[in-house]
DNA sequence: GTAGTTTGTGTCATTTTTACACAAAAATAT
DNA sequence: ATATTTTTGTGTAAAAATGACACAAACTAC
């Protein structure tokens, strides 16, 4: 029994986590076993203690109910409304992730964990679906500052499924020749010699790979992909 | 009293107010009165009551604490490190707001409330500085997709006025030449007819005033100011 | 091998950006 | 009053970025 001369809410986190399969963005969920809305699906989340930070809990949580280790949790934004857990006052501070498609269906204990591609969501417990509308606007938003491909493609990859991505996330598409020209001017990836991208049905793609420097310039100082 | 089966943590909102002076960027700031941080300067803000939303709690201690009565509270981090409270464990929401000089030196009962240009800011309480810092960075960011100045000048204002807004905000300098006309083809600000601006030690400025409407759309589809 | 799919490649017109200088109007100093 | 200082208003030319656009080559699937 814990007491306080105030009333306390309770404080969780709550991440989602994007991947991109080639064609669709995808999110990571649970379901819960327990009440209220057992059976549901759910964003992997807990209770933050005392003893951590809010970002700690985020990453524990994550790992706790999925088995995903992630690097990097993006805070971006926190959920206070009344109401919004039939038990208790309960505010929750959200996060996202990008992992690349390697770990999707990879060998993570992440027995209770599927992934759900984003226009094919089920209905979610809680103000989740809130979350991960505000989640993937956030996201909209960072892919014009951030070159997020390096956390969502994986490690060597076509300028086509870089090209897919953008499409995907900002729900636009391009001309092939203008983006490519675009993104080998900003320096950001490097071709990756002796190797062709076979197996998608047509002429094989020259390979890339992203420029670990420029990137994490592109980071600190903005990047502006327009289109 | 207030009993929990586990501990929970408290929550506070701390705003980060915004103004301009035509020449610097302001802080808002309280002078604390009572302990931990008795007499040093901090952010307005308290703790969330359990009947009140995350955001209302923000606007309330706002208006609480200094008199200002903002219409936009934008949040934009939520600190949750252990021991930034040496009285218990405190996760803070943190919100920052813009505000137009007629309300600096206004007739809000600040009493308690000064203004603080953002290179002279005395040290603060808790974490607040870093609070401070993060506000602005997130400002900086915010200031290419939003049209803040609506929010940070008077109702009119010289094209002078707005350019000096972009370079305190930005830490840059612009040609004059060249901000202008990028200002006027985005249609954003609309002179204002039979009326120069005096006594700025110089040949009498055109005036201008935002466009409400243009500025909605801004909001809605994204403002891009890149210098 | 035939059909279908995907990749590689370049140019031109338009738009956008950047750099840059001097005269006019007012305030200030003498 | 007069001179000096400060601030505003205005245009152009070169460079860079953007957007539109078509066809041949390399592979896969059948």
């Amino acid at each position: 029994m814990y007491s306080y001369q105030y009333p306390h809410p309770a404080v969780t986190t709550d991440c989602v986590v994007f991947a991109f399969d080639g064609r669709r963005l995808k999110v990571l969920l649970i379901e819960r076993g327990i009440q209220p809305f057992k059976g549901k699906h759910a964003l992997p989340g807990g209770f933050v203690r005392l003893n951590e930070s809010v970002d700690e809990c985020a990453v524990r949580e994550l790992r706790e109910e999925t088995g995903l280790l992630v690097e990097r949790l993006e805070q971006f934004h926190t959920f206070g409304a009344v109401g919004r857990d039939p038990r208790e006052r309960v505010i929750t501070v959200a996060y996202f992730a990008l992992v690349k498609p390697e770990r999707v269906s990879g060998g993570d204990d992440a027995a209770a964990a599927a992934w759900f591609a984003l226009d094919e969501l089920p209905s979610l417990a809680f103000d989740h679906r809130e979350i991960v509308d505000a989640a993937l606007t956030c996201l909209r938003e960072d892919i014009h500052f951030h070159p997020i491909g390096f956390e969502l493609l994986p490690e060597i990859f076509t300028l086509t499924d870089l090209q897919r991505l953008y499409e995907a996330v900002l729900g636009v598409s391009f001309d092939r020749r203008n983006f490519d020209r675009k993104i080998l001017k900003s320096g950001l990836v490097i071709r990756v010699d002796g190797q062709m991208a076979h197996g998608n049905g047509g002429r094989p793609a020259a390979v890339y790979r992203f420029d670990a420097q420029r990137y994490n310039e592109f980071k600190r100082d903005g990047f502006r992909l327009e289109f």
